[in-house]
DNA sequence: TTGCTTGTCGACAAGCGTTGTTGTTAGTGT
DNA sequence: ACACTAACAACAACGCTTGTCGACAAGCAA
């Protein structure tokens, strides 16, 4: 399952952009490296913050769009309350979303079965496709 | 394609779950009878204060919850920034969104096809599946 | 290096949709 | 008609996200 771009190719392509790499940015780069957690851009705000303390949420707010805008990452909204941040971009996946704790998982699977009927598809063109399985993680079940 | 209870049932549903039927309550059960938009809870407030000034946002908010808990609507987060009143609550079906207008159609399709492998599924129970289809419907795919 | 240009930073405040609070009104079963 | 109590309208506050803006620093050229 891969997961993201390392930091120093992300440098390259921020920089081919125009787009300028801070220590700040930086920084965000190393947290979503290898992370498939799907965090909320507050938690990703509060781990920057405990290796940088001045960091601003707004910084991470928009480096995390400017990775959206480069499609290095996928902003989710899972009706969860805030946006999360998806750095698998590369395998067509569904969600696993428990309820309960809130954690998301990733479910790699294509999307064979999920074709929108021609008569349906007539007078709409669909773009992208977005599965949430709710539920609960066998964590979550077991206590209740 | 099904869509709500008329607004005698519901009124005999809320007195039965000890909940009052107000003049309020009314107007929102008879706005949802017969609508297939998938409005917000701020269009149905805009339009419940045209023939009732008073009626607070609040209400609104409150009825629909309500609704909700009885099981007859469903409240939808499509990530369009507000939820979304759904009062066909009979059919499963998906949900095209056209993301340039927000408008919203129901798709009447069974979930065949949308399995989660049980490798997967062992430690997650499954309660909701949600699929959104994101796309243009013609209208707006005509204009650009 | 040096200096210039321009994008980015952090601080603050505002925007949005939604929910909590509170005193008052009004639906409900008797 | 009565008493009980849920629901009401008005207001303020909440959480998440974005706009504004002066100060700053990255990048580039010489």
């Amino acid at each position: 399952m891969s997961v993201m771009k390392d930091t120093g190719s992300l440098t390259t392509i921020f920089r081919e952009q125009g787009l300028r790499v801070t220590p700040q940015r930086q920084a965000i780069f190393r947290l979503l490296e290898g992370d498939d957690s799907h965090p909320t851009v507050e938690s990703l705000f509060d781990r920057a913050r405990a290796h940088m303390p001045t960091i601003s949420l707004k910084t991470v707010y928009q480096t995390v769009h400017d990775l959206e805008a480069l499609g290095e990452v996928r902003v989710l909204d899972l009706g969860t309350g805030s946006v999360r941040v998806d750095p698998n971009v590369e395998d067509d996946h569904h969600h696993l979303l428990c309820t309960v704790c809130g954690r998301v998982r990733d479910l790699p699977v294509g999307f064979a079965g999920l074709h929108v009927p021609i008569r349906y598809r007539r007078d709409f063109t669909v773009d992208d496709v977005q599965v949430i399985f709710r539920g609960r993680c066998d964590h979550c079940s077991d206590r209740t």
